[in-house]
DNA sequence: GCCTGAAATTTTATACTTGAAATAAATTGG
DNA sequence: CCAATTTATTTCAAGTATAAAATTTCAGGC
């Protein structure tokens, strides 16, 4: 095999190794995180996104902007939101001239209850990422958001 | 505000900034590989995450050691390998000296059709990481790695 | 041998997730 | 204007995921 060769398919295991590496600390990530919001708030980390989503746009989003950020199906959000609007933590208002359009609101038991929540998942956070400097914070943010290009 | 809380308050910033990158980062890449694999091949990422766990251990591997490995529950991954039996790519064996257990191994065709799967995968993976360097991927993989830890 | 507790797996209930189809409303080109 | 297309959302079926309960088996002490 030639020496290009070698390189091509180092480097071709290299990047699957990221991936897998990428793949676990992700899941390790959310499984402590999940746990954590489900004993303390009985609450599961879809819903928090949302939530989360939604106390960013304090004038609510439309449901296909809200599955566009958290990168869903737009099936996926219907079902979120409606378990939110049982919960009366979000409310759908329709949104005026045009009337396929849903706007998707916090409501203030929405707002107050993820401030709690955010408080407590802050800590989890820097409690899970303690391990890095904020140089090592900024290398990985940096390289991460390279990958969130589109593809197609 | 005193300059060490200040720093603190930023040290947490970054934590939350990486941790929504990393979400982010993840799903971009699970959605195009999601969708390559349903395209090509008519797979699902998680079936082929438990064809790729039990290539790598031929001899087979326990129901819970499977769920370890891929980090999710133990009740996942029955059921996915009841689908995999159903198509005839795995099948369970019994482990003599203990009727409890299960050894999940790969027929002839999972291997095979495996093999088709793993080589365009990873032409996939080869794209969607392009961007990084040897050296990048190397700082990656390592930086992530450390994530795994327990913290409980 | 029998009992107690632990271990391996499955089952169950509920929730999340996707892709595709359905619905309904807006927009556009002729 | 109006048929055709596009857009926004929901619905649906199938699959994935968890936590907790249930089964079955094992292992140790008595």
């Amino acid at each position: 095999m030639s020496t290009t060769a070698k390189v091509i398919e180092k480097l071709s295991k290299k990047r699957l190794r990221l991936w897998l590496q990428l793949l676990r600390a992700n899941r390790a990530t959310e499984n402590q995180l999940r746990e954590n919001m489900r004993l303390t708030f009985d609450c599961t980390l879809p819903r928090f996104d949302v939530l989360s989503a939604l106390d960013r746009y304090r004038d609510g989003l439309r449901m296909s902007d809200l599955s566009a950020k958290l990168m869903v199906s737009n099936g996926n959000v219907t079902g979120i939101v409606d378990r939110l609007e049982a919960e009366g933590l979000a409310r759908r208002i329709s949104v005026d001239g045009d009337r396929r359009a849903m706007r998707v609101k916090l409501t203030e038991a929405g707002i107050a209850r993820f401030a709690e929540m955010a408080a407590e998942h802050e800590t989890w956070v820097d409690t899970l990422f303690a391990t890095y400097s904020a140089a090592e914070l900024d290398t990985l943010t940096a390289l991460l958001s390279r990958l969130e290009e589109d593809k197609t």
